[in-house]
DNA sequence: TGTACATCAGTGAACGCGCGTTCACTGATGTAC
DNA sequence: TGTACATCAGTGAACGCGCGTTCACTGATGTAC
């Protein structure tokens, strides 16, 4: 374990980036199922087999592509909620700005964000891996409610959750690193953030066309609702 | 035209339907990129190239399995919602009953789920014969709202939505025969649909494991926001 | 510093597979007179 | 009612394609003494 690092190891990393980013570009073209291992090493002007030294399989690559795109997603929607925060935003504005990130990275990004929320892919089964990355998501929404629960913006009302609801969010806590927030004021931010996905997956999946179609109103409108229904407006 | 049918008028029928069953029955084991041509017609005896004076394409099955499954699912919301009406439910109680009716269609024909609302298959672009039964989806709850409405259970509230959303509103309502209906009561009514659906969309892409799994209680927590966004509750 | 050996990246051929679609054809069913 | 022709369903072979993965191999890079 030298301090330095090899050719050999800057190689690898280095070429272990570019078949990922291939693989993206692929995917960006046509999709999951199009994405094939052939082509990718095709495109780099290598072997087939040549792929096998970097990912022992069609499924650990497509795993790969999987957390970096979860933690892509995770990375725009922190630093949307940040920077509000840094402009002097309330926690309205920093949802307002993660949401509208959201919508945005899904339209630039669909066939990322069709791995992550899209139909799953057959015979492909996501590993544990992807559980924390994933978690990142719902998380930059309900780590905004925290902060405002913590800074006393955020009142606590609503009917109390029963049992099996309440042990639920207990869980979420725990995932989330939401100690000490009430279960109510967690799902109360649930439901906003099923609200926000809702209105993203149906205009990803085409539902809104020709009707609300440009949906830039609606969903001005939609993250004015998910403000209310999370208490943050 | 002869109002008998000959001997090939109905075997065309038949084979038609057991064509599309098949398939249906490929797709639930593999999903619509796992639908074959070659293996629909290996499984029902005949040679693949026999299913062309059927469909004249793969694109053309697919596309009639969808047009079938919106209306599959369109049926089983009507009943939902009709027999709650029938058996004296409120508007309320029709809200929920196709709402539950929703997510267990989409537990119980997870491939045919994710054909409407998953990712699209890579190739494909739904034609417009696939418009007016993917109407009846959100149809089922708007119109639900829409007979509150008539019957003076649906109070108008809630800021006037501008210009654009007005007219998308209008919009909507010519598509989905909800003339008279104010659009402030349409944009809720979309405003729960949304809600609804991403709760299903995002129990059934996986979101929900290690938290919120099982969901039942919190659907049923979900379908009661649904109800109050709506204004039926 | 130089040598011997171990590790690893990349090659090229092969295995075995399935796919959508076309086409010229045979034989059965339907229709018009 | 019977015959001649048209329509249509289904056949079987073929085209041309791409895929994931394995394996024995060569040659370069790294490491220990």
């Amino acid at each position: 374990m030298p301090a330095h690092r090899t050719a050999r190891e800057r190689a690898r990393a280095e070429l272990t980036a570019e078949i990922k980013d291939e693989a993206r570009r692929q995917l960006a073209d046509s999709g999951a199922n199009g994405l094939s291992l052939r082509a990718v090493a095709r495109e780099l002007g290598m072997v087939s087999s040549a792929l096998y030294r970097y990912f022992p399989s069609r499924d650990e690559l497509l795993t790969a592509l999987i957390v970096d795109a979860y933690n892509a997603l995770g990375d725009t929607l922190d630093t949307a909620s940040a920077s509000a925060s840094a402009s002097g935003g309330s926690p309205a504005d920093r949802w307002r700005a993660a949401a509208h990130a959201l919508r945005s990275w899904a339209r630039t990004h669909p066939h990322e964000y069709a791995l992550l929320y899209g139909t799953p892919v057959p015979g492909y089964r996501a590993p544990d891996d992807t559980i924390v990355p994933a978690g990142r998501v719902p998380g930059a929404f309900l780590w905004i409610a925290r902060d405002a629960w913590h800074a006393g913006d955020l009142p606590v009302n609503g009917a109390e959750p029963d049992d099996t609801l309440r042990t639920q969010a207990r869980t979420i806590a725990t995932a989330l690193d939401l100690s000490g927030l009430p279960e109510v004021v967690i799902l109360r931010a649930v439901d906003a953030w099923t609200q926000l996905f809702g209105t993203v997956a149906l205009e990803f999946t085409g539902q809104f066309a020709n009707t609300l179609d440009p949906a830039d109103a609606y969903f001005a409108r939609a993250v004015e609702l998910q403000l209310r229904t999370a208490g943050l407006a």
